[in-house]
DNA sequence: GGACGGAATGTAAACGTTTTCATGACGAAA
DNA sequence: TTTCGTCATGAAAACGTTTACATTCCGTCC
């Protein structure tokens, strides 16, 4: 029996009596036979992997991407090889090209990306797809999530609950997903009859929501509602709301983004904005997937993910106090 | 030039002009040139791989493990295959199966993994390590968590706070995790005088909590200390209290495991037991590389990683209020 | 009975790299 | 000048698989 007839029957190709493929079957089996990637791939050109190039991510985020990457390329019987963690965009040009070579095709979400840092680092002729980038380009496919709706729609929610005040607590400057959530806060208010609002500088961090909470209490008139660009910056403020002995919502309402685990378990428990980050992850490997499979297909857009406001008690919301979310949880 | 010439000019043999290494270099620069790694593994027997086989894990522990393996690997110059979320045995065969021979080593962790499992269908001669798994054997190198000695810990630390009638609210059984907790409560309070236990069954979720401390607070005599076998459930044992108007740390002191990061923001802070996940992913990682470079080294036992107790307010520890660990997170 | 057709299997080239060995160039020692 | 040694480079084999093409076998049709 030839090597061409075990890889044959091995493959499943139609031309190989029944006999014999079980008879190839039970000796693989038998002698723990497992085709080398290496020289499978040498020849057909196709690794079979696809690479994903994340950001230093923590906790649940990171978790839900990877698994709803990981799920869609198994399906599919695709390997996915992980490089995470890099600080620095030398740390990511790095491993972007020791990628190269290895995989199919790459799935990048990165501060550090622009479309400069690709044409650099990644080969013309290998597919990608950006998750959550501002550039890109007509060249790459893109996913993002919707921060700008999500935002926007936040914002509606805090004025239908009667707010009219409002105060936002902006992410850091030059970062997409803040500028974006500002954006929608900012049209929704716009969009609004008779209502005010202001705006305070914050970088994401519990400390800057921290201070941002105080500088509210301390001014003239505080706000009827605050909205912080993230969760994190969120649990800052009512932390200092709860120093200074301001009931939320009761004297001042409070809405994050992200809804992070902690925020169904805050005192009170915290009205944000949810993304299903794992859906993300799948969307965009099935788009990279897509490309793969037609190399030459039209310079495919941007998609955007729906957010989704999850309602808690903190934003003084009348009538409902659990969030379809909560009872979704494990 | 010969294609000898540029691959020993770009894997830095010694048997190369400077001058010729540049010209490879720049060409290779300027052509966006990246060596095909089938082809070299082909050649090499070497894929720079490494395969994590992980289970269905959530937030903080899979983003943590992942980190300490990916910065571990990454500083060797191996790329990070990762296999994860596979709910029941079957899956995870395949894709342990999958793995082979496109990796050179594997990190294992699976709850459907046994000494059968391993047998089956992994071959002899891929060198692997087992992350919290209770089998083993001889073949393979293994790291635990030090459950039986946080929970020792964490019952000495709740004797030493003045509590004597203490109740353990266990995990799933046949859980490894589960069991060795349960072990190092049974054994420190076996150890201490004048102390009494009792034990309710859980199963690690929030639920299982909340029944148990429903179950608790509706005792004949009500124990002093609650230490639940891991934060989920000491979180719904809270809840279960504060419906009840039951103090704590005043009336009922509570504590758990693994610090997930929800535990700091529970009111009270929650004293738990803290896991560095991070440095197990890299321990594991080192301990395989070191496996592979000596393929026929002395057959490696298993290394317990520490754990450390966190004290917060729950517990009603006297004099601390902030946990060493709190100060360094981000 | 022979030619033909189709299906199953075998043969060998190809994939891109590393590595062993051979070749060539050049300088130093004789 | 010759001879040797050293060192950079080139030539070619090898890695394990897939696949185009060749071969064989067997049954069918004329």
């Amino acid at each position: 029996m030839s090597v061409a007839t075990v890889s044959r029957a091995l493959n499943g190709s139609a031309a190989v009596t029944a006999r014999t493929r079980e008879r190839v079957q039970r000796a693989a089996a038998r002698l723990r036979y497992v085709p080398l990637g290496a020289a499978r791939s040498l020849v057909t050109r196709r690794t079979q992997a696809i690479g994903a190039l994340l950001p230093d991510l923590f906790g649940e985020f990171f978790s839900e991407l990877i698994r709803g990457i990981d799920v869609a390329a198994r399906a599919r019987g695709l390997h996915l090889l992980v490089s995470s963690s890099h600080g620095d965009a030398d740390e990511a040009a790095a491993a972007l090209r020791a990628m190269q070579g290895r995989v199919d095709g790459v799935l990048i979400m990165s501060p550090h990306v622009d479309a400069g840092f690709l044409k650099r680092h990644l080969s013309d002729s290998l597919p990608a797809v950006l998750m959550n980038s501002a550039a890109g380009g007509r060249r790459f496919a893109r996913l993002n999530i919707d921060n700008h709706g999500g935002a926007f729609a936040m914002t509606r929610h805090l004025l239908a609950c009667g707010h009219r005040d409002l105060a936002f607590i902006t992410g850091p400057e030059c970062n997409y997903d803040a500028s974006e959530r500002h954006r929608g806060f900012r049209e929704a208010v716009a969009a609004a009859r008779g209502a005010t609002s202001r705006v305070l500088q914050g970088d994401f961090n519990e400390e800057s929501g921290y201070r941002a909470g105080r500088a509210l209490l301390a001014a003239k008139k505080r706000p009827d509602a605050v909205f912080a660009a993230n969760d994190m910056m969120a649990i800052g403020c009512l932390s200092a709301f709860n120093e200074a002995r301001v009931r939320v919502p009761g004297d001042i309402a409070l809405a994050g983004f992200d809804d992070i685990p902690i925020a169904r378990f805050m005192h009170p428990p915290l009205t944000t904005v949810w993304v299903r980050i794992a859906d993300l992850g799948q969307a965009a490997l099935e788009r990279l997937v897509a490309q793969m499979d037609a190399p030459d297909a039209p310079p495919a857009g941007v998609t955007t993910l729906p957010c989704e406001v999850v309602v808690r008690a903190s934003c003084g919301s009348s009538g409902r106090h659990t969030a379809d979310r909560d009872r979704a949880q494990p």
